[in-house]
DNA sequence: TCGCAAGGTGTACAACGTATACCTCATGGT
DNA sequence: ACCATGAGGTATACGTTGTACACCTTGCGA
């Protein structure tokens, strides 16, 4: 493997286990076995390196995602997707924040970039929503709209969640989250 | 005015403008006009420094919640309530950030330390939704829960929004937030 | 009068990101 | 066959950070 690739891993690894204000230059290089100068050859700053962190993340979150949960009702793909969602959230909690919370140049933006079908997670929504509404499920809405208040309200529960803001076991907290996407649900259901 | 609240005050004003990661001792402590090494006469260290910086904030947000927007219809208050936080969260962007994402000790955790009346703040929100549904706008229901989902929603999308993931100007945004707590609150109409 | 605690200073150190200069080869053009 | 070049590595050093430690000053109660 080559040392480029290797840097990016230890850093994600220690990102992952750690937190990104774990993730130094003189830690990652002697993951890696070198000096952290030798970081600056790949990368043009730590900015940059827990950038490529965060795309090769992304770009591995975006290849497995909505893999599983293929068959089933609309409802139990709606949870499904919910629960992969949470599935990565939870497990790997300082992965998540770091990803969700700093702030990116060239993050995709609401709701022009996710149009196109720019995020393959979001996108996986959108779709499911609008055969929702194909199928008579849902009323006749913006799907868009339908999916960001799915998942921006899931996403505020993770938030606080992760915070220590919510004194519920994970079990518990996971139906919470499944009833409040219920309640969203409630209101554009056919 | 003595030095102790001196150091808070000179922390929070370097916060609020420039984020809690330009809040270094050496520079409250210009502002202040003493050495660093003073600050830790008044505090353990940064943590507890930041802290202090929290709990005076969360007080004196407390102090003048839901002042405004006593009259008016049943929806014009939860509207009015909504557009409080997001005056304040848009407002002080970074004060936000740091109260709502930093892990602090003693934090309110929901639902049991809700449910006392300990955050005013969330309260002023379960009050309104017990009165909506004593009033037959809302259908029998937790209140907490839909508080919850009312809040945790919001703050998700001002999540996405401070992180650059939302291309709306503040207006539009503020529209959106509403017509999200407007779904939400479609699913429990009575 | 003494002592002592509260609150301040000065200095020092380790860890951090990173600028700069240098070294070492493999490679490809002449 | 030569050697210039550039990719990728090292060693060293600097400024900034949080904070440990020793010291100083001053007002107040015994």
């Amino acid at each position: 493997m080559q040392t480029g690739e290797k840097i990016v891993e230890a850093a994600r690894g220690i990102l992952v286990s750690e937190g990104a204000q774990a993730v130094t230059m003189r830690r990652v290089a002697e993951a890696v076995g070198v000096t952290a100068m030798a970081i600056y050859k790949h990368h043009r700053n730590r900015e940059a390196l827990l950038g490529a962190v965060a795309d090769r993340t992304f770009r591995d979150l975006a290849e497995g995602w909505g893999t599983r949960v293929p068959e089933g009702g609309w409802e139990a793909r709606v949870d499904g997707l919910m629960h992969d969602f949470l599935d990565f959230a939870l497990g790997s909690p300082h992965l998540y924040a770091f990803l969700m919370t700093d702030r990116r140049e060239q993050a995709r933006r609401f709701p022009d970039d996710f149009k196109g079908g720019g995020s393959p997670a979001f996108d996986r929504l959108v779709e499911l929503v609008e055969e929702g509404m194909r199928a008579g499920v849902l009323r006749e809405d913006d799907p868009l709209e339908v999916s960001l208040a799915m998942t921006s309200s899931t996403q505020g529960l993770v938030h606080l969640y992760l915070g220590g803001r919510i004194g519920l076991p994970e079990t518990e907290f996971r139906a919470l989250c499944a009833r409040m996407v219920g309640r969203i649900l409630d209101g554009v259901r056919a």
